[in-house]
RNA sequence: GGGCCUUUAGCUCAAUAGUAGAGUGUUCCCUUGACAUGGGAAAGGUAGUAGGAGCGUAACCUACAAGGCCCA
């Protein structure tokens, strides 16, 4: 027979068009409901592994659930990634040599859509490359008309409820993107950097205070010195004045409990609008806040003249040069610290004083944290939920206003004396506005746009037709889990648990599972500077999606990563090609496959045992899934498949189809053929493809009634008899004596005798005859002991003299019975300790006693077999 | 500084407190009538260290060590 391997590349597109063209992802009307919001990708993203893992989970549970008579929705999306999108084509224009400001804002939001229609959909495709059965005639972003409308009636609703406001704050600003950002989007990156001693001159004085700063350049807007109240070192000091050097400008020392005694000089300068713990102590100070940065990051007409118009680094350089000259730099340290960092933009964040809208996040957290202690919605693992926790706790005031042009504007009218006018359009803020001002009164809209997690946060009941009533809504909402990594549990879940508490008065979700974030085999993160990143694209086309699919399933065990290896999906790809050719097998053997889902009448042993061995399977599938154990279900399929169904079935089973025995061929057929039918359904939510093609060869949809993605997941009890023991007795004799022929160094093919003199249950050999003659590769059973040189060897229990057609190493047999006995003996010590122990045989429960009991004498026994033969 | 997690075979990871398993890699044997992307077999473990509770622990408690992550 010629080999046939199976090729992905043949079949996985064509199998996915055959899905979309019968319509199979929409939800079949069901009593019961089964729902997934997808966290929808970033519109400007392309797939990568952890998007892979994530989904393929998805699929899993969503093909699972479709299968097991739920009416089950995967909604789809994307969202519109503010500042990425901005970005991005802000960068092609620029390289047409057009400049955003050129165009204006209404031309450049144009020209984002046009982009977003263009490219916007490639890591949708993505998706279905990896086989997602995402119900894509609901596909979502976030600023579709329905989406945005949601947007505002929030906005307008959280402001009504005071829950939103605007105020002026320090605020996390980016130089670069010249936007506030929120703290979530800052990075603290440990660095080298320097402390730097400065001493500043008291007045009225020839002495000097010493501070220490990492930060020279901020001196600029210093407004106070301040040490703390138990520091008796500065007791003399408080209240007098400084001069800033350079600046020239006079400060006051002051107390507070945020100088630390122990840091540096024990006395640090105060510069309130720019730095977070500084702007706390000007609060509580009443100090005054002078800012000498502009939007982009330089100095401002707020500094002496000579530094006006310089970025930081160069500020810092020549103060510190200035300084030096002055002869008041006394001290240079090398230290680290930790420097935020913009996690778009890469660059240094600073705090900036500007007006900004926020969300009063600690009230709605109040609800967002009951749900969850209640239990109502839970955490897989549970661990998660004491990180979801320790956040919620200590929430702060969430900045959601941003700088940009490309997201949802927010609905905040002025008027010339900057009241504000929050409403859903235009025309109802200008009646607000003639109704507060008695007459027509001409507005400006508020050129900011909101966070792009402010939308992405009403994700699960925006994309089912909030605010409208829907039947969507009513059916699927709340979604039954949300499937997400942790590195988005307080920018995402967090919130989407918080806005749905509110608006829909019901949690987002019941089940959230978290899952690992994907490495690279050595266990780093991959990113491109690394340049270690594996493209989920790429062993697609290499090794199937399935085997992907496959590989990060069977991964997804419950720690925080995945140390993904090229050798994995290899291996899981090899897989595929044993399930392809278990079907050649079949269909050379005339094992036709039957259209109905009755189970055969069964009557012989083999048929027996893997039937229950397919139920068991099922069962603990099931259990797994349910569970999110998807590591573990893997594996249950991988070896039912691979070791029971293809290594054993199928070997066990030749000894009949190859027989003349007309009724028991007919009875292999119909059963090898019904299990492999249910291995293609059990292993469908797994690996949808291979599975889905290796059922349409067969013509199992004829009617286009029976796809095999609808249809029902195995049913059935396991009902491991008798008859389940005589295989697996089989099996392990099989087993031994190909061991012992290994070991012996006979070679695998020789055949072999054996008496079986000694044996209790002769029976079991005659019933067996055939199977363990093919199979353990025997020429003879014999009843007595024939006059050869043998090899004697205990078989649980059972002592048995093997003969063997070519001349054997008399060492070589004794060594492995001297090694046997060694390793039953060791055992036989143990156990006996063990049921020595008074308070062993008093306190065990009474089975694990009778167990050690049976293991000693079973061991006695053997040891007792081997010894009369040495 | 606060919190969370990890430490089991060469590697990646499992396992209700009751004889430590799998995948992969390694070694040996085998082209036998689905499949060499295959079949058969073997070797490989002082469970990070030290105490403690318990008849019994890889698992529970405490401390320490190493590593990782999050928050400030």
């Amino acid at each position: 027979m010629s080999s046939e391997k199976y090729n992905h590349n043949l079949v996985e597109d064509k199998i996915y068009s055959y899905w979309e063209k019968n319509n199979l992802f929409k939800p079949k009307k069901n009593k019961k409901k089964f729902s997934i919001v997808i966290p929808p990708p970033n519109v400007t993203g392309s797939l990568h592994m952890g998007h892979a893992l994530n989904n393929s989970i998805q699929d899993l549970l969503t093909r699972f659930h479709r299968m097991n008579n739920f009416e089950t929705l995967w909604q789809p999306g994307t969202d519109h990634a503010g500042i990425a999108t901005q970005a991005l084509v802000e960068k092609k224009l620029s390289d047409q040599n057009i400049k955003k400001n050129d165009l204006g804002r209404e031309k450049f939001i144009k020209k984002v859509w046009e982009w977003k229609n263009e490219y916007g959909g490639i890591i949708i495709n993505q998706l279905k490359k990896l086989g997602c059965s995402c119900d894509w005639s609901r596909n979502a972003f976030t600023m579709d008309e329905n989406l945005s409308s949601s947007v505002l009636k929030v906005f307008v609703e959280l402001h009504k409820k005071k829950l939103i406001y605007r105020t002026k704050k320090l605020v996390n600003w980016d130089t670069v993107l010249k936007t506030a950002i929120s703290d979530l989007e800052v990075d603290q990156r440990e660095v080298n950097s320097k402390l730097y001693h400065i001493k500043y001159p008291i007045d009225g004085t020839n002495k000097f205070i010493t501070i220490t700063t990492t930060r020279p350049e901020t001196m600029l807007a210093d407004t106070a010195i301040a040490v703390n109240p138990k520091d008796k070192r500065y007791d003399n000091l408080v209240g007098k004045f400084v001069t800033i050097p350079i600046v020239e400008r006079k400060i006051k020392i002051i107390q507070d409990d945020y100088a630390d005694p122990n840091q540096g000089t024990g006395a640090v300068k105060i510069t309130p609008a720019h730095d977070f713990n500084d702007y706390e102590v000007g609060k509580r100070n009443k100090l005054e806040i002078i800012n000498v940065l502009t939007e982009d990051g330089k100095i401002n007409n707020n500094a002496p003249s000579n530094y006006i118009d310089l970025d930081i680094f160069e500020a810092r350089k020549k103060i510190l040069e200035d300084l030096s000259n002055k002869k008041v730099l006394i001290k240079e340290e090398n230290i680290k610290n930790k420097v935020p960092y913009g996690d778009r933009s890469n660059s240094i964040i600073e705090p900036f004083l500007t007006e900004q809208w926020f969300v009063d996040a600690k009230k709605l957290s109040i609800k967002a944290k009951k749900i969850v202690k209640t239990k109502k919605i839970n955490f897989f693992p549970s661990n998660w939920s004491k990180t979801y926790f320790q956040w919620m706790n200590n929430i702060e005031p969430w900045c959601i206003s941003r700088q940009l042009w490309w997201g949802h504007q927010i609905p905040a009218w002025y008027g010339p004396d900057k009241k504000i006018f929050v409403a859903l359009n235009e025309k109802e803020a200008n009646a607000k506005a003639k109704k507060f001002y008695k007459k027509k009164i001409q507005l400006i809209r508020d050129p900011d746009v909101l966070d792009t997690w402010f939308s992405s946060g009403l994700w699960p009941f925006a994309t089912l037709g909030w605010p409208k009533k829907n039947k969507y809504l009513k059916k699927f909402y709340p979604t039954s889990v949300l499937v997400t990594g942790f590195d988005i549990i307080f920018f995402w879940v967090a919130r989407m648990i918080m806005l749905g508490m509110e608006f829909l008065h019901k949690e987002p979700f019941n089940d959230i599972y978290v899952h690992a974030l994907v490495r690279d085999a050595k266990g780093q993160k991959m990113s491109k500077s690394k340049g270690n990143v594996i493209d989920p694209l790429e062993l697609i086309e290499k090794y199937s999606a399935d085997a992907l699919r496959f590989t990060l399933l069977s991964m997804a065990s419950p720690g925080r990563d995945v140390k993904l290896s090229e050798d994995r999906v290899k291996g899981y790809r090899n897989f595929l090609n044993k399930l392809w050719n278990a079907n050649n097998f079949l269909k050379v053997n005339k094992c036709d496959f039957n259209k109905t889902s009755k189970t055969p009448k069964i009557s012989i042993n083999i048929n027996k045992w893997i039937y229950d061995e397919l139920i068991e399977t099922k069962n603990i599938v099931e259990k797994n899934i349910k569970d999110y154990r998807f590591d573990e279900a893997a594996r249950n399929v991988y070896q039912f498949v691979w070791h029971s169904y293809c290594d054993w079935y199928v070997e066990l089973s030749k000894t009949i189809l190859y027989s003349k025995d007309q009724k028991a061929i007919k009875e292999v057929r119909e059963v090898s053929s019904y299990i492999f039918k249910q291995i293609l359904i059990l292993m469908h939510p797994f690996i949808p493809f291979v599975t889905e093609e290796i059922w349409l060869k067969n013509k199992l949809d004829n009617s286009k009634k029976n796809f095999l993605m609808l249809t029902n997941w195995p049913k059935g009890k396991s009902k491991k008899d008798k008859n389940f023991k005589e295989v697996k007795k089989m099996i392990n004799m099989i087993s031994e004596i190909r061991s012992f022929k290994n070991e012996l160094k006979v070679s695998p093919g020789s055949f072999i005798d054996i008496s079986i003199e000694k044996v209790k249950n002769k029976s079991f050999f005659k019933e067996n005859d055939i199977i363990l003659k093919r199979l353990g590769r025997i020429n003879n059973f014999y009843n007595k002991n024939i006059n050869k040189p043998a090899a004697t060897y205990v078989i649980s229990g059972d002592l048995f003299k093997i003969y063997f057609d070519q001349t054997v190493d008399l060492n070589l047999i004794k060594e492995n019975l001297v090694k046997r006995q060694n390793k039953c003996e060791e055992e036989l010590n143990k156990v006996s300790q063990r049921l020595d122990n008074k308070r062993f045989i008093d306190r065990a429960p009474k089975n694990i006693v009778d167990q050690e009991k049976t293991n000693y004498s079973d061991l006695k026994n053997d040891i007792q077999k081997n010894n009369v033969n040495n």
